[in-house]
DNA sequence: CAACACGCGGCAACCGATTGCCATTCGACC
DNA sequence: GGTCGAATGGCAATCGGTTGCCGCGTGTTG
């Protein structure tokens, strides 16, 4: 422990070279000559070097590293996410790492202010801190968002309101007249856009709808949901997203309730657990996987230098996944 | 984007002192006369100034970070245990940086390249590499082990043989006579200490055991291993995680058998999932918040100096979580 | 009044790489 | 034989901080 290791000056040492012989022998092939090279990269193999890639940051400024910042990593749905994202980045070449920010904006600027000068670029997956906080990132290092728009910053999102529109038709077309929204965590963007499609879906498809919470994310804040939610029942819900849904159905059931007899209950996410969890769950899915992908390609785009890349957002399709938590409703015809 | 950020160099010159000024300001209190101190720290904080953890790390060696290597973020079983990890780190003070190295030794070696240089301790959490490659990594940052033993090094374990044996023996209560054990991937060091735990009750308590797979730990595997299991059927398995037994009890209900009836299922890691399934799961129970804590403890230990740190593995306790999925066996009383 | 300690700021070396520029060597060409 | 240019290696500055040491000015003490 705590050895220090061999750097370009013991390996020049033992080489009988100048120190920056051996950084060219790395960083520039064809710069030195071909035996030379060979012999300074033998004896640094012997030696066990390897480069310290932040001392070669301070002069190049680029890490081969970026950054991605998540809000909760105990949300399943962002497995997949972190996967895609990974793989963009190895793909590149680029490392990546990750950061838990317990959904709090401090953390975040606590994060960012320790891994910032680290690494290349940044992923702000559903970040909670304000717009202008983004920004001042954004003006540091290249920055992508995703699961949220900050005007004039690239960015990867869902189409939620086309998801939240498809659950509502779903609903509606299955006679169900009044629809209960349950509100996830006022800071996430996604949560206030989703709430906005389903008001405004209501006047085309004949809806009355509410709209309880916000209760955290988990499946314990469905449980909270479904105790606020019994004080004016509906024939249908829709959840911020699966572990409330989850919640909710764990809740109602403990009231003695039935899903989807009593109530139909449709999601957001498509996790994992949606599927095994039964009545299994129907909710509107999204490519997780493609959206870490593209949110890395994205940053990755704007550190080689891409200045004139759109700033409009990306937009990745959504879908609904019937299952079996939603049914007739009570004007089913 | 890529706008050069402050360094002491401009804040020393707006406020008319030298550099080394600059940097005592902050990190030594008293050094510099308080009028000064407060003079620099006005312009500092003006100018958007924030010290380069990187550079600092160039003289000092220390960075407030360490890091975290997982070999499935999309196992949902590290999820509280990253929880505990991030608060632990956070408490002291250190930022803690995750990696995914997709159960792969190869991107385990490639990404400690890049990040090991960046932090001051390194968690790696069952880590699939050879305990010649663990070592190697030790030697360079103060290292602590999760779930897995490497000789001479520290490591963090849950108390498997026990878990195993409580399992065990709650289906030789049950009258279970032939128990099959659904083995993980072979490079997962708790995959051997489990099977071997189930092997060493069997005599005490009477029981033969069988052991399919490998299969990978995932609800795809389980169900994988349930076909694999039809070729023998037993009327109790235990599964290496929580996800496998998911995906047996999926496999086995699609061959129009039934759990507990037909077959008791026994997970390990106590996931949410284990808790909505139906039926939900028995599983063996580990505390992943604490495990993640100590490790982090351990190695910030390690990192402020201590040498006589035993190495003694730190062992934390499991228990068995009883639910639906264990039933009476052919030879209940 | 001399000797000394202490407070406080600056100088310069250093951490581990990269890179612009210069010096040397050597073969080629006129 | 002289000139030129390519190949190759070294020197030294630089990135952003940290820190040992020096020096100056002031206050304390004998």
């Amino acid at each position: 422990m705590a050895e220090r290791p061999t750097t370009i000056y013991d390996v020049a040492r033992a080489a009988g070279v100048a120190p920056s012989t051996v950084s060219r022998a790395f960083s520039r092939p064809g710069r030195v000559n071909a035996e030379t090279a060979e012999r300074i990269r033998e004896v640094a193999a012997e030696l066990g070097y390897r480069a310290n890639p932040q001392a070669r940051a301070l002069s190049t400024r680029t890490t081969s590293m970026i950054a991605v910042l998540l809000a909760d990593i105990a949300n399943p749905v962002f497995a997949e996410l972190v996967r895609g994202a990974e793989e963009a980045a190895a793909e590149a070449g680029y490392a990546m790492v990750l950061a838990d920010t317990r959904e709090s904006a401090g953390r975040e600027r606590e994060v960012l202010d320790k891994i910032l000068p680290a690494v290349d670029g940044v992923v702000l997956a559903s970040p909670r801190m304000s717009d202008t906080a983004v920004r001042q990132v954004a003006k540091v290092k290249p920055t992508v968002v995703l699961n949220r728009e900050v005007g004039g910053l690239p960015s990867v999102v869902v189409d939620n309101p086309r998801g939240m529109r498809r659950a509502a038709e779903h609903l509606a077309g299955l006679g169900h007249g009044h629809v209960t929204y349950l509100a996830g965590p006022e800071a996430a963007w996604p949560d206030g856009v989703r709430w906005r499609a389903l008001r405004d879906a209501r006047h085309d498809l004949g809806l009355t709808v509410r709209r309880v919470g916000p209760v955290p994310p988990t499946v314990n804040g469905g449980i909270r949901a479904a105790a606020a939610w019994a004080a004016h029942p509906t024939s249908a819900v829709v959840a911020y997203n699966d572990m409330i849904a989850i919640g909710f159905m764990r809740g109602v059931l403990a009231m003695g309730k039935r899903v989807p007899e009593d109530v139909s209950v449709i999601g957001f996410d498509n996790t994992q657990s949606a599927e095994i969890v039964s009545p299994s769950l129907t909710t509107v899915a999204s490519p997780q996987r493609e959206l870490g992908a593209r949110a890395v390609r994205h940053v990755l785009a704007f550190v080689g230098g891409a200045r004139s890349t759109s700033t409009e957002p990306v937009v990745l399709p959504s879908k609904l996944v019937l299952r079996a938590s939603t049914g007739p409703g009570p004007e089913h015809a």
